[in-house]
DNA sequence: TGCCGAGTTGCGAAAATCTTCAACTCGAAC
DNA sequence: GTTCGAGTTGAAGATTTTCGCAACTCGGCA
């Protein structure tokens, strides 16, 4: 691999860390959806919504295809609903600890 | 909250979508350390460093403390590993995938 | 062939992020 | 109090991302 892991995983995550990426994501955990319905459910112009498509596309995170006339879209993989998964459950801790950390921590020390 | 859920969630995903920033924390996996560690395993200058940490404090991703004078970091909580795990395996599967999944949902489609 | 709806792409301006340098703070030792 | 090492902060320039508009592509249908 000519990139190191360590950016390609930052990448992976970058991709990940904006808004709308974030609700076509949750959206599609439930199975594929036509560009159609996300547009419906997002409000954002058509070609902002497929500037982000296309981004998450390239990064192998999602996939296109054509049914029945519509573009269909849909994680490339499960483990991204697993990803969001462990984002939401960071997100509970994160806001709540704060703070009690800290003094821990200190305590554990050898000293 | 003021700030939606799927707002917050991309911030905590963009917080990672840093190559120096992801060091940081797969270093913060093994346990706290100094400054002075990280600064010499990731070949970034200090104040540019320090930046990226305390975009990761902001965060509350990880904590800093002060130990023997000199200042520690750590993970705010271990769900943080969690994320970076998840984050290799997607790697790992996205990487390999790239096609199949495709075809296989086209199949699957009710028509 | 020509048209229409569904999505996509190119482009430019605005906004956010990244990086470096210099100046600054803090604690420890003298 | 002064000095020194460790780390942080502020600011400016360069780079990257974002977003809306307009133009374009593609498939289906008259």
């Amino acid at each position: 691999m000519s990139v190191p892991l360590y950016q390609a995983k930052a990448e992976m995550f970058r991709v990940l860390g904006h808004p709308v990426r974030i609700r076509v994501l949750e959206l599609l955990q439930a199975g594929p959806r036509p560009v159609r319905d996300l547009l419906a459910e997002i409000d954002v112009e058509p070609s902002n919504l497929s500037q982000q498509l296309a981004v998450l596309r390239r990064a192998n995170v999602v996939i296109s295809f054509r049914d029945d006339g519509l573009v269909m879209y849909a994680l490339s993989t499960p483990a991204v609903a697993d990803l969001l998964a462990a984002g939401r459950r960071i997100l509970g801790e994160v806001l709540t600890d704060r703070d009690g950390l800290l003094a821990e921590l200190r305590a554990h020390r050898p000293g």
